[in-house]
DNA sequence: TATAAAGTATCCCGTAGCGGTAGGGTCAAC
DNA sequence: GTTGACCCTACCGCTACGGGATACTTTATA
């Protein structure tokens, strides 16, 4: 289906559609030769999922790295989402106490403290983001740092190995043929002792620059290598896709 | 109390206080000679009025437009507010019943179809933003075309001449004597007919350019006179206040 | 089959509602 | 009389699009 028709189906503005392809949170399954997005129903499953994220308040970024991860998982996810779709309903609750409240006490019926006035509210923190990445985010690096634990001196050895590497290149540009080069050794180590398909392998590369724990601990290798990691297994994800 | 009290007691940023004493949505009851703001508990009560307000989603625009109106009441804001927010519980309890139609789909106990698996989300026209323009703006603008309508022959013409030579001048500064001038008549011939304080006078003329209803109106004396009638009425207003 | 109407594309600028920081006063306490 | 907590005013940045301009493509209709 075309974008209108898309943008009927689920209620969102063509020009949101347009929006979510530029900054690659749900790209088109399908382009035409014109340049028409085409979309399948499996897009349009994706968006729901978007939608209820968003629901809770998340932004589009942490919804895309969140939906990028290599262990993101459907059923998980919707469950997640229900029962803090519950604690939003809870915390709605809350407002209409205290407006109830607050129109009695217009009435002189009852008296209300300061603080009371305002419970209810929600700013700053958004508790949502926070169970959002304890389920996801933190479930990579466990994941990562287990598998850490279990090598045996070979892997450490060549898992050193190859960062201090890929730290001394760091310099040139994550496109050149040694820096693909490197990534390409990366890409294979990881896949003898995970499964990683290139889509998962960005999605990897995308939580070295966004998730702080990841970011120390590679750029203990080097500065700025997490961030040229990043870029390089963009470049090569991208390649390896066509 | 001081913003940083303010800001504890109800939830919100220091920084959001500022931005409202910015835009003028909630200016502290005193400014020291320091330039501190002193803020009463009037003006919590107020602040809260706004964050209800925000809850059903309204941009800080409308909460102003809303509360400088003269005619806006305290109990019937938070009734109204209160049942608005019994719909968006409604709204939200489909959001939910949605998800969890979509867990039972992925079971395959059900089938869902694509429209089904929207519904709830909200976009674009905001209905809390229509049922609050329908509880003031529409007020507004009624009161204003039946006492047009129970105008004598005498004030017809009196108001008509006043717009006329309001409109002669709408190119001029709208701090000009001259416009100052006008707009003191026009001033005075509302309240020989109503009862508006200096601020009462403000919102009214933030309504001419807010609403089309009222701009179609007066623009029809020249075009652009609404908004030169807002921009001369706030200087009029601020200057009566002091 | 031509032509109009509808749909789509890509810029690109604009907006709301603050967050955050810099650079600099102020006030009570010790 | 200095320290530390608190306050101020800019000002820049960000997100998630909205909306318009301009140009191409597809579909419907005459």
């Amino acid at each position: 289906m075309k974008v209108k028709e898309m943008a009927e189906l689920s209620g969102v503005s063509v020009r949101t559609l347009h929006h979510y392809n530029d900054i690659g949170l749900l790209v088109p399954e399908e382009v035409t030769e014109a340049g028409y997005r085409i979309y399948s129903d499996k897009n349009l499953e994706v968006l729901q999922q978007i939608l209820f994220f968003k629901e809770l308040g998340l932004p589009l970024e942490k919804i895309k790295e969140i939906m990028h991860n290599p262990s993101f998982d459907r059923r998980e996810a919707l469950l997640m989402q229900r029962d803090t779709l519950y604690s939003k309903r809870e915390r709605l609750d809350e407002v209409i106490r205290t407006i109830e409240k607050t129109i009695q006490e217009l009435k002189g019926e009852i008296q209300m403290s300061n603080r009371e006035k305002f419970t209810g509210f929600d700013f700053g923190h958004n508790p949502y983001e926070e169970e959002a990445r304890e389920r996801w985010g933190d479930q990579v690096v466990d994941e990562s740092e287990e598998k850490v634990k279990k090598m045996t001196g070979y892997d450490q050895e060549k898992f050193n190995e190859i960062f201090r590497e890929l730290a001394l290149i760091r310099g040139v540009s994550p496109e050149s043929e040694i820096a693909q080069e490197k990534i390409d050794i990366w890409y294979h180590y990881l896949n003898e002792v995970g499964n990683y398909s290139p889509h998962a392998f960005e999605g990897l590369g995308h939580m070295y620059v966004n998730d702080e724990r990841f970011t120390e601990n590679i750029d203990q290798f080097g500065e700025g290598l997490a961030e040229f990691m990043y870029n390089a297994m963009s470049v090569y994800a991208e390649r390896k896709k066509n």
